[in-house]
DNA sequence: CTATGGCACGGATT
DNA sequence: AATCCGTGCCATAG
């Protein structure tokens, strides 16, 4: 049986080859793309609306996940259950920006671009009327993201009641970036909580403390939160933790803080994932759902309208028709194959970062695409490809680039950050010091990197940490 | 003199 | 072959 599975993913012909790796880099919002251009290019594709197992073409509710196919996996992993989930009740936005584009150091928030890329998300849920309006507060969008003029003035100067104005900014609030053309950084920040909220439960005092006391948080003044609020201060420190790394305040920059440290908040990635990690029942002492998004609404098919044609047709016209069959079928077989790539994979990162999905950013194993490789007999680009674009969402709601896996120094890093959360704000740690203690505890690093560390979290140097303490303004 | 950031080099990774 | 990453060296600021 390992046999048969070896045949099945090992490609026959170079174009088979090809064709799978190109659609092995996609994301899941680009394969919907590339899929809808072979649909109306190809007419010997077409598209059932059922939804149906990919695997064992069981037909299926939306979102359910095949009872037959599931299960086989489970023997040689105990810690994840795998599978390819067809789900097609998932709204993907075709131009998402990917997490690669966000990390880019050259990328800055367009300012042309921006309002463009705005309108196309919204646009067909709106009317010609709508989409003035529309236009009118995209196009005002300022570069941290942030449109100030009030919803009254907009409602008067259009002369339409402020509760239209009030809906069109709030979709477009919930576009991409989340919260752009807010009126305030509060504002914005409300909105992406409640998108949160949507896949991750949190306590309702986070949006009273991102309305009313950002002064305080960003002068780590926790006690007057704690008091107003009537919550025990370990409380809000954890609200301010996850707020500061859920949420960013400017959505035109999508980073927290001051420009120069970007990489700071690039983790915080808001698309749709193309692989969903859960506990199964939601009972974290469970197995590890790992869920892999296959957008297709419905499966695809060789038409049979376009099969029947074919068998009846003259000769010389069957000519015509077979190039249009045998692409269709390349397809589908290549389709097969970067699905089952994926499961393969992931099986294997699943089951050896388990630790880090359950525990955290500490837990995390080296790893690296080249091991990877290795160990599932295929070539290391196919890995890499596999990689890249794609964003996975963890138990815990947060979205990540599958990257992250293969990230060598984030368990140093959050080290780093816990050693610097627990320092004395009045005497905080020298690089060097900070090296001395990783030192200890067996991590072998130069003070150099501890440095660039802090930069990519976006720590301040020790003496801006100590000033900032007793300077209110 | 100490702490830190910029530049650049070489080795590993993709 | 291109890119990323850790590190050493040096200039600068306090």
């Amino acid at each position: 049986m390992y046999q048969r599975q070896y045949l099945r993913t090992e490609p026959q012909t170079t174009a088979h080859l090809a064709q799978t790796m190109s659609l092995l880099k996609m994301n899941n919002g680009e394969l919907i793309e590339e899929i809808e251009r072979i649909l109306n290019e190809n007419p010997a594709l077409e598209k059932i609306e059922e939804i149906r197992c990919p695997q064992c073409n069981r037909k299926l509710f939306p979102g359910q996940i095949c009872p037959k196919c599931s299960q086989p996996n489970r023997g040689d992993n105990d810690d994840a259950i795998v599978f390819l989930s067809p789900r097609n009740d998932f709204q993907y936005q075709k131009d998402v920006l990917t997490d690669d584009e966000y990390q880019m150091e050259d990328f800055t928030p367009d300012t042309v671009e921006l309002p463009e890329y705005i309108l196309r998300q919204i646009m067909f849920d709106l009317t010609d009327s709508e989409r003035e309006i529309a236009a009118h507060i995209v196009l005002q969008v300022d570069e941290d993201g942030f449109v100030p003029e009030k919803n009254a003035s907009i409602a008067q100067y259009f002369h339409v009641p402020i509760s239209k104005v009030e809906l069109i900014r709030n979709m477009i609030m919930h576009a991409d970036p989340i919260g752009v053309c807010a009126t305030s950084p509060e504002e914005a920040m409300i909105v992406q909580l409640d998108i949160l909220r949507e896949t991750v439960e949190l306590p309702p005092y986070y949006n009273q403390m991102v309305r009313d006391h950002i002064a305080s948080i960003s002068k780590k003044d926790y006690k007057k939160i704690a008091k107003e609020l009537e919550l025990p201060e370990s409380d809000i420190k954890n609200a301010v933790r996850f707020i500061s790394e859920n949420l960013y305040p400017y959505p035109g920059r999508a980073s927290w803080g001051h420009s120069n440290n970007d990489q700071a908040t690039q983790k915080n990635v808001y698309s749709n994932p193309d692989i969903i990690v859960t506990y199964s029942n939601n009972d974290p002492g469970q197995a590890l759902m790992v869920e892999i998004i296959i957008p297709y609404g419905g499966n695809l098919r060789i038409s049979s309208i376009y099969k029947n044609a074919l068998n009846e047709s003259v000769e010389e016209k069957r000519e015509d028709l077979k190039p249009d069959l045998d692409r269709a079928n390349l397809f589908i077989k290549c389709l097969q194959q970067r699905n089952n790539t994926m499961r393969r994979m992931l099986e294997k990162i699943t089951k050896y970062q388990v630790e880090f999905i359950r525990k955290g950013d500490k837990f995390i194993h080296p790893l690296t695409r080249a091991d990877l490789a290795e160990e599932l007999e295929v070539h290391e680009s196919t890995i890499s490809r596999a990689v890249a674009n794609k964003s996975l969402q963890l138990p815990d709601g947060k979205i990540v680039p599958l990257s992250k896996f293969f990230d060598r120094s984030l368990g140093i890093r959050t080290e780093l950050k816990e050693i610097v959360a627990k320092e004395n704000q009045n005497k905080p740690l020298s690089d060097s010091k900070i090296a001395e203690i990783l030192n200890q505890k067996g991590y072998d690093l130069a003070r150099r990197t501890i440095a660039k560390y802090r930069a990519m979290e976006g720590i301040d140097p020790a003496y801006m940490r100590k000033t900032q303490y007793n300077e209110p303004k």
